[in-house]
DNA sequence: AGGGATCCATGATTGGATCCCA
DNA sequence: TGGGATCCAATCATGGATCCCT
């Protein structure tokens, strides 16, 4: 169950077909971990025991996941329909170039330039019983990619002329911003595009659950 | 023997008095602490240990040991007459900022703006029998800082050109920089005048020995 | 229901310096 | 001898996300 990286396309996709099925449990056990009993401090757990099983090889770098394939794992939580019970978390964004970045360049797109999505069944039972749905694949096609584009416009423009303040998850209709840091009282210096050093919350970017829930469900719109 | 931090500069010179003659053994038992037995594997323990005897609270920050009082603590392994053993590390230098910084605002110039002196005996013994000695609080004189800020602008000058590869620890007559890493495959980036990155090793600023031996030791010149 | 807050693991970085070979 | 290389502890930052109160 130790892995070495996926190969090819069809390698990925036939692993994550031989773990459809079964419990977050089965896969801690096979790779030998632990899991927290405590769902508060189980957070990041199954998603990454998927990333170890799989055989991910990114890990801590600003690389996708299966860095030759150029494919990003994400794993969400779904409720017994099938259906997204949270928001999908992004990226962090990079506060000190914030007045630098464009859409192009950005790590928001890099992201979710092409993404293996795993779910796995969500609250109501323990972690370690939770199965493991099957995979898809996807591209944002044009239509998804100019929105999330002017969705990441409209909160960098706020960013880059320096209003942290203003930025709330109420804006943008696929991708919204959120604090994403260990609590309410961390920090960091935002520069805008004067050079102005502003300090404020962390922010990273998250897929409403209304958009992740079109992806897996194209059909059920 | 854990310490809240000193309120005045009588009171820490009092504790610095109260430690002197005592052994870094003798200080780690009382702070319920271990020493390493490989000397190469110790290297930071003795300051770690006088710090936390005198109560510094400055700690992982950009901050003064001793916050309230701006006074900086440094150990200084000497040997039989007193004389320093090794350079002393200042800081690191910020090659990320280092085209946009200044002598005046520079974290070496505050690291050396008051400095309390605790010396140390050097090699030759376990570091647990080695003898900590009278301390001394010094601050540059007039002399003192246009050396140190003539040595720093040497340095900085070369890097805000993006001149890492020209850096040598040859350069300085007071103050030198040189590597300040792990090991010599670590990378950081510098930021040059004109806004180019370079990639180059890790630096920090170090008094010569030369140097800090006539502060201990005014009459020995 | 969803916006704001939070939690863990792990790698990177920083502050404490001394080691060691040419 | 001293310039270049290295070592540990502790904190910070990032990637993995879900929690939870109004």
């Amino acid at each position: 169950m130790p892995l070495t990286p996926p190969q090819t396309l069809p390698e990925l996709l036939g692993r994550a077909r031989e773990i459809a099925g079964r419990t977050v449990g089965e896969l801690a056990a096979a790779l030998g971990m632990a899991i927290p009993r405590d769902p508060r401090r189980s957070k990041g757990t199954a998603g990454t025991l998927v990333e170890r099983a799989l055989g991910a090889d990114g890990s801590t770098e600003a690389a996708p996941d299966f860095r030759s394939l150029g494919v990003e794992l994400k794993t969400i939580p779904v409720d017994l329909d099938g259906r997204p019970a949270e928001s999908t978390f992004v990226c962090s964004i990079d506060l000190a170039r914030a007045a630098e970045l464009s859409w192009i360049t950005s790590a928001a797109r890099k992201k979710l330039a092409c993404v293996l999505w795993v779910p796995i069944e969500a609250r109501g039972r323990p972690l370690g019983d939770r199965r493991i749905g099957a995979a898809s694949l996807w591209s944002p096609d044009a239509d998804q990619e100019r929105a999330l584009r002017s969705d990441w416009e409209l909160v960098m423009r706020y960013l880059a002329a320096g209003h942290a303040d203003a930025v709330s998850a109420h804006m943008g209709r696929c991708m919204q911003a959120r604090p994403k840091a260990a609590n309410a009282r961390v920090r960091r210096s935002l520069v805008d595009d004067e050079g102005n050093s502003v300090v404020t919350l962390p922010l990273g970017f998250y897929l409403r659950r209304t958009f992740t829930q079109q992806l897996l469900h194209p059909k059920k719109l």
